[in-house]
DNA sequence: TCTGGGGTCCTAGGACCC
DNA sequence: TCTGGGGTCCTAGGACCC
């Protein structure tokens, strides 16, 4: 008796919002919004809204100002990072101890879980119950037999449903929606497709993926082109994520203009930096400082550097690039990347990469 | 209406080498 | 005087995701 090998995705709902109506109760059936510093009036964005504030049209990335004009009486709640690491591994160790199941963590709120079932539907009801019984909160399934199809599905899921999507039902399903509702699709790509006449889902899924390759590169084409059949892989890799690196930005409420505050900038940004790089116990092998001018031109300057552990040599080196400021210019936002060694063991394409790529 | 912060991966083009 | 072809490495920038 051989069972199927299936893809499940699992999506925690609103999860930023749900985990803040648990610890305050009298938030529930309130708008909440998650962003920021909490504070409408600041250069913030909306990493969460609860479903009743969605109704008002808030979205994820929109400007907090913009959501407190269409909410006037929202809740609006700081990000709490801590607070929300700490519910992912409850649900995250939650899937992990299902039968059968291999998790591979995509972020916070979501991760893959690959399981043998002759009822994928069965078992997505039967984790959706752990979940809730251990967390309190609620998430919603994606069924495929691909990676993609599994993580299309649980759109039409939401919220706290489950939803299959196969080869048998794929074109039926996604054929005439707009390949934006694509994973890995975004506006800018979308539009490019539309210029070869490519408008919808099923229109990707005909192409021939040569002839993507002009406009796409020889390895975006093709993997566009595979994207519209739902095709892929199938193999959820539950292989500890490996860093490449790790960034800090800011951005400022007033726009910087004086080169002494940049500097300080700056020293404060590497010394985030290397928060993280020290927990990682990695040396660093490149370093890329991120301007942004007013209002939205942003350049990068860095790359690699000869590998050193030495924070002072981190900063300094940090401070070099910050002399390919342009003088002059208002500056609304700095960012600083550091790229970590590898390790050996993880150099050899072992390391799961994004998703289904 | 005015745009965060933390990530990953791909591509174009230049430098350099043989 | 004009100028090959292949390969690698690097930087800057683009695109996407949560």
């Amino acid at each position: 008796m051989s069972q199927n090998p299936w893809v499940l995705h699992v999506d925690l709902d609103q999860f930023l919002a749900a985990v803040e109506v648990l610890r305050r109760p009298e938030l529930a059936g309130r708008p909440v919004i998650v962003g920021g510093r909490g504070d409408p009036t600041e250069r913030a964005v909306v990493s969460t809204a609860s479903y009743e504030a969605r109704v008002y049209g808030v979205r994820s990335g929109m400007p907090l100002r913009i959501a407190a004009r269409k909410v006037p009486d929202a809740v609006f709640l700081p990000v709490d990072r801590e607070a929300y690491l700490e519910a992912s591994d409850a649900v995250m160790a939650t899937l992990r101890a299902q039968p059968g199941a291999t998790v591979q963590v995509l972020g916070w709120d979501e991760a893959f879980v690959g399981v043998e079932t002759d009822d994928p539907e069965a078992y997505a009801r039967s984790l959706q119950a752990a979940v809730l019984e251990r967390t309190r909160l609620h998430c919603s399934v994606g069924i495929g037999d691909t990676l993609v199809r599994a993580k299309v599905a649980t759109g039409f899921g939401k919220p706290a449903g489950v939803f299959r999507l196969t080869a048998g039902n794929w074109l039926e399903v996604m054929g005439g929606r707009p390949t934006r509702e694509l994973w890995g699709v975004g506006s800018r790509v979308s539009a490019r497709l539309a210029t070869l006449g490519i408008r919808t889902v099923a229109e990707l899924a005909a192409a021939d993926p040569q002839d993507l390759v002009p406009e796409f590169g020889p390895k975006m084409g093709p993997w566009y082109a595979q994207l519209g059949r739902g095709d892929g892989s199938s193999v959820v890799d539950s292989t500890p994520w490996v860093a490449r690196g790790h960034s800090r930005e800011t951005t400022f409420q007033r726009d910087l203009t004086d080169l002494v505050q940049v500097d300080a900038a700056v020293r404060e940004l590497a010394a985030r930096v290397l928060e993280d790089v020290a927990a990682e116990g990695r040396p660093v092998v490149g370093l890329t400082l991120k301007v942004r001018y007013a209002p939205f031109d942003t350049t990068t300057h860095g790359g690699k550097i000869p590998e050193t552990s030495d924070p002072g040599e981190v900063v300094a080196r940090a401070l070099e690039l910050a002399a390919s400021i342009e003088p002059g210019r208002p500056i609304r936002l700095l960012g600083l990347r550091a790229e970590l060694a590898m390790p050996e063991d993880a150099r050899e394409g072992h390391t799961p990469t994004r998703a289904g790529w």
